[in-house]
DNA sequence: TAATGTTTTGCAATCGATTGTAATAATCGC
DNA sequence: GCGATTATTACAATCGATTGCAAAACATTA
């Protein structure tokens, strides 16, 4: 593996003139430049960054953790801050937790242990179950951003969609589309103070309407058992709001299965806006988080702070607003 | 940040001991080994693996470079290559290129820089537009495995699914059920002698049957031209081979459009296995791609390749075989 | 030409680990 | 108690870059 010396040696200069030429320094007359430049591009050299970082105590990298990458909002998410590291001078690496807490303890060891110069986690779980590592990471002087909320994790620079809002939206819409009779189907996702059921029972409670068909299905034999009993009801309910699309999408299979008309007979709605709510038929209206924003200010506020560029020592709680996709799948209730 | 020194000055030892005793060598006295580690984990030392990783000249990195994420076949195989190359002791480290091939190559350059040990790579383009990048890590001593066919790179490991066979077992389906008009719709992903178009003619020739329906729609747009135009004509088809479960989703979408019902009228086949298939209904009979096969061989053979376990100079090819999964959306054709 | 100032280059230290080898301490046999 | 052997430990070199500072080369002016 060709080295710094050896375009030195081929160059019959030192190596620190070598260094300097490959990073356009004005200390180096341009002839010297020119013909370092020429010889390592030949030679095929590339600089080996451990070295590099190891010098320089710094590696211009960001970490990121997501649990997995199946569910599709994480490669949207993931995407998306990709490319604003990149941007921004920096190296992205990412790290998969897979949604269970030692691997998630895994992944920031390691970035610890690469120096990373900064790192956004995305926790899976409710409490911050790696609160000893992310600790660590904080005292060693390593800035760490959550994307999403997490309990007990007051201290620590927060970025999020304001789900409870999305939450309200949704409840907003049904309601004034008329519906009274409204079922919620999908694992809760706690969300703290944000979550997008609070936001929804609000909107709900404010036209005096108390749901209480709320069901915790999310795998395929759930959601058939939940559909199954709803539609049995005497007085089934008009309006669906699905947790998330992929749930929605379940819900159109077994309303479908059932023979019962989307919006027609039930109006759906879910939560997510993945691109799947645009393959299905009707589409699916849906609340689309904003990940570009939030990949946006998650990586500026990351970077800022790797920087000291930001210096506040009050964690930063930066909350952006989701909105309301409509598309085809709700309509006011048949009488 | 807390160092070997500090730990060593700590236990009154010298750096070399700290190092030993946390590696748990026989080298060290056992007591010695407790105090140290113990030390160690109370002051919360981790190894600073730039440093490391220069010393020993090694990374134990192996870089995964794939188009996007949004494709949702890849995020099944990284997540597969992510647990197999953990499981092997090794880290990894992914790259998203963003299918243009600009940033592929910088990419590559990223790894070699980093000095992987080995590098997968799945290339968004037909031709290997970044040969000289790749020739650069293979001249530096890192094996590249390519996952996918690629034209022109007969000299370098591959590992692949069998497209051409997947294909010939969809027109085989179809032409088992007694379809004899078929219309092909999707962009066509040269596999160069493994398209799985070319073991879809075959499976038909066998049959005297000759394909002429095919369309490379892919956009919501065109698939939704494709689908006009083919219910328009005389005599219809009576199926359809999608070239991806997701241009088999917007089939299904505007068949529904034109209220064609699937499969009584016309039969659809899509090719990768999405969760999608299952989301639509009917559910989607497709191909699946053996991803955690492909990820199994491809890991397997680049860590061989790194601890040259493997020295056959000659390139391997592994090709493994996909699988026809029958669902609901195919049935015989309606007299 | 000598003194001065300005470019340009090289020396050597440094980053934080690992590891071969030498030095020291402990153990043993007699 | 002493040499031989073995178990521990420390010294110092090394990995491949970067960078402060001194030295050398060159240009400028009196």
């Amino acid at each position: 593996m060709i080295k710094l010396s050896d375009i030195a040696a081929k160059a019959g200069v030192s190596e620190s003139t070598v260094s300097r030429a490959l990073a356009d320094s004005p200390l180096v007359n341009q002839k010297t430049k020119d013909l370092v430049q020429q010889l390592a591009r030949e030679a095929g050299y590339k600089v080996n960054l451990v070295a590099r970082n190891l010098r320089v105590q710094s590696t211009r990298t960001i970490g990121l953790v997501v649990p997995q990458v199946a569910n599709p909002y994480y490669p949207k998410l993931i995407q998306l801050v990709a490319d604003r590291v990149k941007e921004a001078g920096y190296r992205l690496q990412l790290h998969l937790s897979g949604a269970d807490q030692e691997s998630e303890s895994d992944c920031l060891t390691s970035l610890y242990e690469h120096r990373a110069d900064g790192v956004l986690l995305v926790t899976a779980v409710n409490g911050l179950v790696t609160k000893s590592q992310v600790e660590s990471l904080v005292a060693s002087g390593t800035p760490v951003v959550l994307l999403g909320w997490v309990e007990g994790a007051e201290h620590l620079d927060l970025v999020m969609a304001d789900d409870a809002r999305g939450g309200y939206m949704v409840g907003k819409h049904l309601v004034d589309l008329g519906h009274r009779d409204i079922a919620v189907i999908g694992a809760r996702p706690h969300r703290g103070p944000f979550d997008r059921l609070s936001g929804f029972q609000k909107a709900l409670n404010e036209s005096g309407i108390t749901p209480n068909l709320v069901s915790s299905a999310r795998s395929d034999e759930e959601v058939q058992a939940v559909i199954h009993d709803l539609v049995s009801l005497p007085k089934p309910p008009t309006a669906i709001f699905a947790y998330q699309d992929f749930v929605a999408a379940l819900v159109f299979k077994h309303l479908g299965a059932a023979c019962i008309s989307i919006p027609d007979q039930i109006s759906v709605v879910g939560f997510d806006n993945l691109d799947l709510g645009t393959y299905i038929c009707p589409q699916l209206t849906t609340v689309d988080l904003p990940a570009d924003q939030i990949a946006a200010e998650a990586v500026n506020l990351v970077l800022a702070r790797t920087q000291n560029a930001d210096d506040d020592a009050n964690p930063k709680r930066i909350v952006v607003s989701p909105e309301l996709i409509l598309r085809e799948s709700c309509a006011p209730p048949r009488r």
